[in-house]
DNA sequence: TACCCACTGTGTTGACCATCACAAGAATGA
DNA sequence: TCATTCTTGTGATGGTCAACACAGTGGGTA
């Protein structure tokens, strides 16, 4: 039963009226991931989505040559596959434990039933995917006006939203074990390039290293940078 | 009344049951707009949503330099607005018309209000907002796997998807006024080299030009230069 | 403790593409 | 009809960033 309640907490969090988050949940299967265990690959029909409770995923896209452009990183209260569920067409990315995490896994016959009985659940789902495509397009029009420094400031700051805890100061620590080679998958470019602006910003003070985690010492200047 | 016809048709085409487009186009007001003129920019509060009836609209992200990353061109038939109407939030691209068009505007309480009544308006609006973030996935997949000729490929044929006419022997009239900016606008580059593309594609029969239309001469060889 | 493996830092080289520059052609409208 | 404006073609040049190549680092574990 514990479960259930992260999961109403996870539906919740976005804004769902508790009692449908609770009636949703009673619908719902708790599921565990391995690190590095894949939920599922873009082209795999699908038929259920995903409330993550626990750990973190990734949700790509995978090019002929393997090369991988994230489109999020979601944790604990963010919902996943649900572009499948909504319009019956097959995945359209990979999603990828990156650390053990338990999600909870609502069948479409199940989903579409309940929602039919509740539409405030429709209405729910609509600001959920408007906010993604919001978000889509937005790293679109970054990928096009901004040079990489630009970007990675975007991917940085994103991640501090996502992850971030306060520190005095106004710091902000990402509470999240980002290698290089995701923030390279977030904005779409070399790893060794991003290692490059990450250590000259480390050098200028604008971001620290703080046991393994990013630290961004001075987030009003790495705002900065997405402007320009 | 006339009008509410062709708005049925706009919203059946997306594949709307009968009977709740008519009952929507009974909450619609239809305007019209002269070429180039702006439906509204990004950052407007967004209160209602527009379906459009003839003519065609650009929906595109400025920066703050001045250029534009197309999104979306859009034609009869087609939705625009629906997002900040569905999550609330401003808007968060600009709108314009291409030429002189018609559309038909809903404003969001009674769009609010029908839809309550009518959950499947929510189903339907659902799977539409699912599409867009979809081709929004590809674009950004796009963006970040192919060299530019690949992308101008996608955009092309992206185009004969929505204004294409068949002609015979396979081959695909784009049946709309395209300037290579335009395109340019569409897969983020300069337009020069858009040029460049073009013309050895012409050179190889790839494409032609008919009476300042596009024709695409051989699709499936364009289609090739999407995966590599 | 020592090994291993994944992650990180940094130099070098070259491809791709933006930008500038400008000429020629097409379209619009006064 | 002419002039003005928008569109298209093509060259030259340089900047940004990907690709390759390794060396250094650190955390986990046998």
């Amino acid at each position: 039963m514990h479960g259930a309640n992260i999961f109403t907490e996870s539906l919740a969090l976005a804004g769902l009226d508790p009692d449908l988050a609770t009636g949703l949940s009673d619908l719902a299967r708790e599921m565990t991931l391995s690190t590095n265990e894949v939920l599922f690959v873009a082209g795999d029909p699908g038929d259920s989505m995903y409330a993550i409770l626990e750990g973190s995923l990734k949700v790509a896209v995978i090019s002929a040559e393997g090369s991988e452009q994230l489109l999020a990183i979601l944790g604990p209260g963010h919902v996943v596959g649900e572009m499948a569920l909504l319009d019956g067409e097959a995945r359209s990315a990979t999603v990828q434990a990156i650390k053990k995490s338990q999600v909870a896994r609502i069948d479409k016959a199940d989903f579409d039933r309940f929602s039919d009985a509740n539409p405030a659940v429709y209405r729910h789902m609509l600001s959920l995917v408007s906010q993604r495509l919001r978000q889509a397009n937005d790293v679109l029009a970054a990928r096009s006006f901004l040079p990489l420094p630009g970007r990675v400031a975007v991917a940085l700051l994103q991640l501090g939203e996502t992850f971030g805890k306060e520190l005095p100061d106004d710091r902000l620590l990402v509470h999240y074990k980002v290698s290089q080679a995701d923030l390279a998958g977030m904005v779409g470019a070399a790893r060794e390039n991003v290692s490059r602006i990450l250590n000259t910003w480390k050098r200028d003070g604008l971001i620290s290293r703080i046991s393994g985690y990013y630290c961004i010492e001075k987030p009003a200047e790495l705002a900065r940078l997405k402007a320009m």
